[in-house]
RNA sequence: GCCCGAGUGGUGGAAUGGUAGACGCAGAGGACUCAAAAUCCUCCGCCGCGAGGCGUGUCGGUUCGAGUCCGACCUCGGGCACCA
């Protein structure tokens, strides 16, 4: 008998898929297309355990795909531009060209041996000029088409390092790799109108069934639609030159309520204050300072100053409210100015506290819940408009029913309840939420104050940086022609090679010659854009390029109108936000551009989302020794890899000296936690089918997935144990008869069903648990060689989106015709599928007690006399009567008594 | 703070409103072996000798029947957040 070596027939199966270009992806009519991708890879330079995972997901359904009759296109490339690059050749000395090619290469060594279905003719990396050419001159149409434009905005800027800083790497106010001071800058930077398709990338959300609803739900959020009402107050009497300030607010229904406006510091207004008088121009400065990342947010006071200013409530001129300049402002959103209204919004509160400003209610609960208690209830003001008592003392109030507010939490009421209103909208009593708002902006709009506009949370996509590794931005500026797209026949702009990184900021501004050409449009010297372009444009749009990776414009339509949509889209949930949002903004910018035909507005048809590989992390507790800088007594951590420990009886110890190891559970794998597992070594140890068959069999795919030495020797075992049931089914006399093959046959084909099902429904640990089970009724079958020898060969089918190398492996050795890869998927008999006869469990009142087997199709009426004349029924029964019966034809019998 | 999602044996997890715990791991027992490894077989939610009873985070509801649907609560996880 011979031994299953996965070794071997792994290499010998994938020069044989190799020869016969079994994936490569053809263009033509004879078959439904179908796209499958998975998110391409950073080439780091080491596959880890979840790009097995993810990969080998997407190669299931290539696989199972081919098999039903589709052109399958499963490409695979490379996210190749980043940061990561440039950190390596400014730690090393190295290119980060040369850093980046040689991990691709180091990377699609380690994938080849996984056996993925690949079309690797179409492979490319972002950073290939042939791609960051194409790039550019999508960039240049984008820019005609007004896709793109520059403006001045507010940046994290580290001095040390002298670049622009993402948000994430803003760290305590410092910059993540200087630890320098970041400061914000102005610069004036290159942005995509995403904001224009705010309200469409919003609506299309809900054409997208096949998407996960968490997120669109997250997409949702990040778009971010709002109601509200935008309107102006007036300015008193004053030299500035402003006479109004405009305000958005989502909360019209408090508008009675104000008792301050607040502006940005970098609101037109306080600008002008700011030229004015030194001490508002030290306020702005430092209300300014500070990064704008969340930590820095949260901890900064909230800060005012009084500008001496004021404005009229716009429903009583009477009613002067003070204009502060507030530090929490943000420019960039609504109109970077807000009214306070103290009672009914938290940060509103504490800033009027803080600077003794009036706290009036504008609505209060129908019933209490201690928030108000004390305070009379059911008090409305006549009409909108009779405000005599809003404005001024309130204690002092001839009415002597106004309302103080003493607590030191604003009333926020819930969605959907109902609330008195105490000052304002003709006493009325409305429901809180969308419809009090709708009421208020449609009353403002009548009365003439402001009318309902609809913001959004999303912003414009800033993609310049200030980084050599990445696609340069193809423009010039010229000092007559202004800033001046470049000559498509001029692209690829490509990146120089001799590069200094050995000082701080962009070797492209530092390059000697690099930067300066001639304008495009005059032909005067002129200087080039040295910014390049966020890495998110590069994955913006590769999956469009994969339809024709070797084109000479952006995409080729005919290609793309074939291919597109991608089909099956699948990656981590991290990507939810981003990436997923860019890439449906770039399907929508290439169609206006005419890179994609309408077909593809929404560029990924159904989107999966996989969870992680984790692992425990081992850890042992060690006391410093003297010499160590925290003294003696001090314990520390210490982590060990999986290959360091091992179970003796029961218990996990270390290799080296048997001490007992803490296990914490199931945890991300993480270099620095020492738990991880090279997919290299597995793949080594087990073979690919292995690793593959482990991935996908423990846990459901949305979810995350323990990886355990037990589970793999496991998944080795079982693919062992179905390697040497081949041995024996084909070792058998054909012609030898057994027991049991309708048995075997209807095994069969029920698990044909049910991995067919398990498959296109993303439920892969339940179809290899339907393929243990059938393993088993094959292993245990006593059938005739021709059922056993099918049983195997249909075995072998179901099982070769998995492990399609020992798949092939069984059908060569079984008989079967050509690769098992080009093989029909075998279709399961739904005669096969029942019997003749079903066992129906009896319950009394809900409880099993019973059970009785009768023919599928006997009538109800016969079921139950049967089943009120079963011994085991009659002894439940006890004597009672039964009410009623119901008999779920066969499923089961319900008796109530 | 706002918005989502999830809670099932020792463990990963199965289960169109219809026999809860499939399948795997771990564990126990056995066969083979001089012995071990490997392999194979059996058992394996809890209480109970047993008949039986109880069981899907908690409490209620709908239903002939609820892990599944509805309501409230608890716990954990995720996303967003000076967004006016």
């Amino acid at each position: 008998m011979s031994r299953y070596s996965a070794a071997d027939i792994e290499a010998k199966w994938q020069a044989a898929w190799d020869a016969a270009g079994t994936f490569k992806a053809v263009r033509s009519d004879d078959k439904p297309k179908y796209y499958v991708l998975e998110m391409f890879p950073y080439p780091s330079g080491r596959i880890h355990m979840g790009h097995v995972r993810n990969y080998t997901m997407g190669d299931v359904i290539a696989r199972y795909k081919l098999s039903t009759g589709h052109n399958v296109l499963h490409p695979m490339g490379w996210d190749a531009f980043g940061m990561p690059a440039e950190n390596a050749a400014m730690a090393s000395g190295g290119h980060p060209k040369d850093w980046t090619y040689q991990n691709i290469a180091d990377m699609r060594a380690q994938m080849k041996p996984l056996g993925l279905s690949i079309d690797w003719s179409r492979e490319f990396a972002t950073c290939d000029p042939e791609y960051y050419g194409q790039q550019q001159s999508l960039f240049i149409d984008m820019l005609a088409a007004g896709l793109v434009y520059r403006k001045k905005a507010t940046v994290n800027w580290d001095p040390v390092d002298m670049t622009v800083l993402a948000n994430e790497q803003v760290i305590d106010g410092k910059g993540w790799r200087s630890g320098a001071d970041v400061e914000r800058r102005e610069l004036v930077q290159w942005f995509f109108k995403i904001s224009d398709m705010a309200g469409e990338l919003l609506d299309a959300l809900d054409g997208l069934d096949n998407w996960p609803a968490k997120v669109r739900l997250m997409q949702s959020n990040w778009i971010g639609r709002s109601r509200g009402l935008q309107f102006a107050f007036g300015l008193t009497e004053n030299d500035t030159g402003h006479d109004r300030v405009e305000v958005y607010t989502t909360r019209p229904d408090t508008l009675l309520g104000a008792s301050f406006v607040g502006i940005s510091p970098d609101h037109p207004l306080a600008k002008e204050l700011e030229r004015r008088d030194p001490a508002v121009a030290a306020f702005c400065t430092d209300a300014r300072k500070g990064g704008t990342t969340e930590e820095a947010m949260e901890k900064a006071d909230k800060l005012g100053y009084d500008t001496g200013l004021t404005v009229r409530h716009p429903f009583d001129t009477a009613w002067e409210l003070p204009v502060y300049i507030a530090n929490f402002i943000l420019m960039d959103y609504g109109t970077g100015a807000i009214f306070g209204c103290p009672a009914h919004d938290q940060r509103d509160l504490d800033f009027s506290r803080k600077y003794g400003l009036p706290v009036k209610p504008v609505f209060i609960q129908a019933y209490s819940k201690g928030v108000l208690t004390g305070y009379p209830l059911g008090f409305a003001m006549s009409s909108a408009f009779n405000l005599a008592s809003s404005n001024g003392d309130l204690s002092t109030s001839s009415t002597g029913e106004l309302y103080f507010w003493q607590d030191e939490h604003a009333y926020v009421p819930p969605k959907s309840e109902s609330v008195k209103y105490v000052h304002g909208f003709a006493g009325a009593e409305l429901q809180t939420g969308a419809e009090g708002v709708d009421t208020a902006i449609a009353f403002c709009e009548a009365n003439g104050v402001g009318h309902g506009v609809t913001k959004f949370r999303l912003r414009d996509w800033g993609l310049s940086r200030q980084r050599y590794w990445g696609c340069p931005i193809p423009v010039v500026h010229c000092d007559t022609c202004g800033t001046v797209p470049e000559k498509k026949e001029n692209l690829p702009i490509e990146l120089p090679y001799d590069v200094d990184f050995s000082i701080p900021g962009n070797p492209l501004d530092r390059h000697p010659t690099w930067r300066h050409t001639t304008c495009p449009n005059c032909n005067a010297p002129a200087r080039r854009e040295t910014d390049t372009m966020d890495t998110f444009v590069d994955s913006s749009w590769y999956y469009a390029r994969f339809t024709a990776p070797h084109a000479t414009t952006p995409t080729a339509m005919a290609d793309a109108a074939y291919w597109m949509n991608v089909d099956q889209y699948i990656g981590g949930v991290e990507h939810a936000i981003l990436h997923l949002l860019y890439s449906r903004f770039f399907a929508r910018a290439m169609q206006i551009t005419g890179h994609l035909p309408k077909s593809a507005i929404e560029p990924f048809d159904a989107l999966f989302t996989q969870g992680m590989v984790t692992h425990e992390i081992y850890q042992t507790y060690g006391r410093t020794g003297p010499n160590d800088r925290h003294g003696e007594g001090h314990g520390f951590t210490q982590y060990h890899f999986p290959e360091e420990v091992e179970n003796r009886n029961g218990k996990v110890v270390l290799k080296a000296t048997g001490n007992e190891v803490e296990i914490i559970p199931s945890a991300k794998m993480s270099k620095s936690k020492k738990n991880v597992v090279d997919p290299m070594n597995i793949i080594a140890a087990y073979g690919a089918d292995t690793a593959r068959w482990f991935v996908l069999s423990d846990s459901p795919p949305e979810r995350d997935v323990e990886w355990t030495a037990s589970g793999a020797d496991a998944a080795a075992k079982h693919l062992a144990r179905v390697w040497a049931l081949c041995d024996r089914i084909g070792n058998m006399d054909p012609n030898v008869t057994g027991e049991g093959d309708d048995d075997l046959l209807r095994a069969m084909h029920r698990s044909i069903h049910d991995v067919t099902v398990g498959i296109e429904g993303f439920g892969f640990n339940a179809a290899i648990a339907k393929l243990y089970a059938f393993t088993s009724a094959l292993t245990k079958s006593k059938a005739g060689a021709a059922a056993q020898k099918l049983a195997i060969r249909t075995l072998a089918q179901l099982m070769s989106p998995m492990t399609p190398h020992l798949a092939e492996d069984i059908w060569a050795h079984q008989g079967g015709t050509g690769l098992i890869a080009n093989a029909v998927w075998p279709v399961a008999d739904p005669a096969m599928l029942t019997h003749d006869s079903v066992t129906l469990p009896i319950q009394i009142n809900g409880k099993r007690r019973a059970e009785i087997t009768v023919p599928r199709d006997m009538p109800a009426s016969e079921v139950e006399k049967l089943v009120l004349a079963d011994d085991a029924v009659i002894r439940a029964l006890d004597g009672a009567t039964p009410k009623k019966l119901i008999v779920v034809p066969g499923r089961i019998v319900n008796v109530v008594v």
